[in-house]
DNA sequence: GCAAAAGTGTTTGGTTTACACCCATGG
DNA sequence: CCATGGGTGTAAACCAAACACTTTTGC
C-alpha cells in the first residue's frame, strides 16, 4: 500500500455562522424593546468573492481543532466575545472554492448579547430576516440578499438556521443567547426570533417552566409590573 | 496575505458506519423469524491498529466527493451492494490517527437486506448488541467489544446509532433497510431493532399508517393469517 | 386612572397508551 | 382444532391550544 503522504489531498477550512440577539430600542416608556436575531459577517477584501459578505473562518492549521481555529479567526476579524460552538455539517462540493479543492467544516455559534456588543472591526452584525423564500440581512440601512453572500455561505447560514429551529425546543441553544438572568418574556422573545411564530404567554410558560430555575430577583423601572428573573436550570444528577 | 498553498494542511478521510437488517432463521413453521441490526466491519491488515476491526472508508481524493469515496472503498473491500449515505459528523481530534493529522468525515449508511447479502470479502457483517453500557459485535461466535475496534471508530458507531435512534421516527431511515414491499410487522421489527424497545401492535400501526401505502399483495405459506404488504408512501406535492 | 406587561386558571380537543378482542391460515 | 400472527375498537390518561381573567407597576 502507498504511504498516505503521497496523496495530493484537499484543503480544510472552517466557517462559523455565529448568531446573537439584539435588543432594539423602545419608543415608549411603557413598551418593552423588540428582539432580533443577528449574524456576524465580514466583507471579503481579496479575490475570490472580493466585496461579497462571508462567514468568519479560515484554513485549519495542522495541530489546531476547528473550534480553536474559529475563535482565532473571529478575534482576528473583530473583537467580539466568547461563544458556544456546535458542529453543523461539512461542505465538500468539489466546486465550492474556485482556487482549489477546499472542504469546509461548518459550525453554529451562539453568543450572548453582552459578548456580542464588544467592538467589531472588520466584521459586523446583520439582522436576519426572511425574504420571499430566501433570506435577507440588514444593518444601518444596508440590505444584503443571498446574491451578496460569497462562496456557499448562504447554504451554511440556512443549515445553521435549520439547526437552531429544530434544536431550540429541546436543547439549551436559547440560553446561550441570553444573559445569566432573564425574564420569561425575554426567553419567549428569543424563541420567537428563532422560530418566527408567536406563542401564547400562558402556554409558553408551562412549556419552559421545568427548564428554568426561578431567582428572587425582579426587573424594575419598566412602567409596568416587575418580572421575575430566571436562570437556566442545572441538570440534576442521578 | 499568503497563498493557501503554503500551508501544511491536514489529511482528509471518510469513515462509514453502514447498517443492514438480518432476518434470522425460524425454528418453527408457525413462528416468524427474528430481526437483528448488523454493521459492516473489516479487520485491518496493516499498522496502525493492525488486527483491530474498523469501519470502511479511506483517504479522500482531490476531486472526489465523500460519498463516491465511500462507495469506492466499500467495493474494494467487499462486494456488498448499494446503500444510502447520510453525513454524520466530522471527527477532528488532533490525536485520532497516530500517523498524521487526519480529519474524518463520518457517514451513516443504510443498506437493504437484499443488497447486503452479496458476497462479502475482506469486510463482514456483525450484529450490534448493547453490552453493559457499551456495545458488542457478534458474528459466528466471534464476539468483539469496544476494545477490539480501531481508531475512534467506536465513537463513530455510537454517533451513528444515536442518529438512527433519533431519526427513525421522523425520517425514512427504516425504509432504506427494508425491501420495496414489506409487512407492518417487518417494519415494526426494524423499529424495535433500532430503538431497542417494544411497542404495542395496535399503537404502532396507527403511528406509521400515514407513512406507508398499502398494496394488494399479501404474504402466504406462513402458517397463520396472511399479512398485507405495504410500500413507502410517496410524498404528495403541493 | 390607564397602558402595558406579568402571571394564572379553565375549557376543549386531540394524541398516546394500555388492553381486550376477533380473524385467517397451514398443518 | 389450535398456535401464531394479523388486525381493530375503546376507554383512560396525558398534553397542547385557545382564551379569559387578575395583578402590578410608572406616569
Amino acid at each position: 500500500m502507498d504511504s498516505i503522504f503521497d496523496y495530493e489531498h484537499p484543503f480544510v477550512c472552517t466557517d462559523a455562522a455565529i448568531f446573537t440577539i439584539k435588543t432594539e430600542e423602545s419608543d415608549n416608556y411603557r413598551k418593552l424593546p423588540g428582539t432580533s436575531l443577528q449574524i456576524l459577517l465580514y466583507k471579503r477584501a481579496t479575490d475570490p468573492y472580493m466585496g461579497r459578505w462571508c462567514l468568519p473562518g479560515g484554513f485549519l492549521d495542522i495541530d489546531e481543532t476547528p473550534e480553536d481555529n474559529i475563535r482565532r479567526k473571529v478575534s482576528e476579524k473583530s473583537y467580539v466575545g466568547e461563544c458556544r460552538l456546535e458542529q453543523l455539517h461539512t461542505f465538500c462540493d468539489p466546486g465550492r472554492d474556485p482556487r482549489a479543492r477546499v472542504i469546509s467544516i461548518a459550525y453554529l455559534g451562539l453568543m450572548s448579547e453582552a459578548e456580542s456588543t464588544r467592538y467589531e472591526d472588520k466584521a459586523a452584525w446583520f439582522s436576519v430576516r426572511p425574504a420571499d423564500g430566501s433570506l435577507a440581512f440588514e444593518r444601518d440601512g444596508l440590505l444584503l440578499t443571498g446574491a451578496d453572500i460569497g462562496f456557499d455561505h448562504l447554504a451554511i447560514i440556512e443549515a445553521a438556521l435549520g439547526r437552531m429551529r429544530s434544536g431550540a425546543p429541546y436543547t439549551d441553544i436559547v440560553f446561550d443567547l441570553l444573559p445569566e438572568e432573564f425574564t420569561l418574556t425575554q426567553l419567549q422573545n428569543v424563541y420567537e426570533a428563532i422560530l418566527g411564530r408567536r406563542d401564547q404567554t400562558a402556554n409558553f410558560r408551562r412549556k419552559v417552566i421545568d427548564m428554568v430555575q426561578e431567582t428572587d430577583n425582579y426587573t424594575s423601572d419598566k412602567g409596568h409590573r416587575p418580572a421575575r428573573l430566571y436562570t437556566k436550570k442545572q441538570e440534576v444528577k442521578q
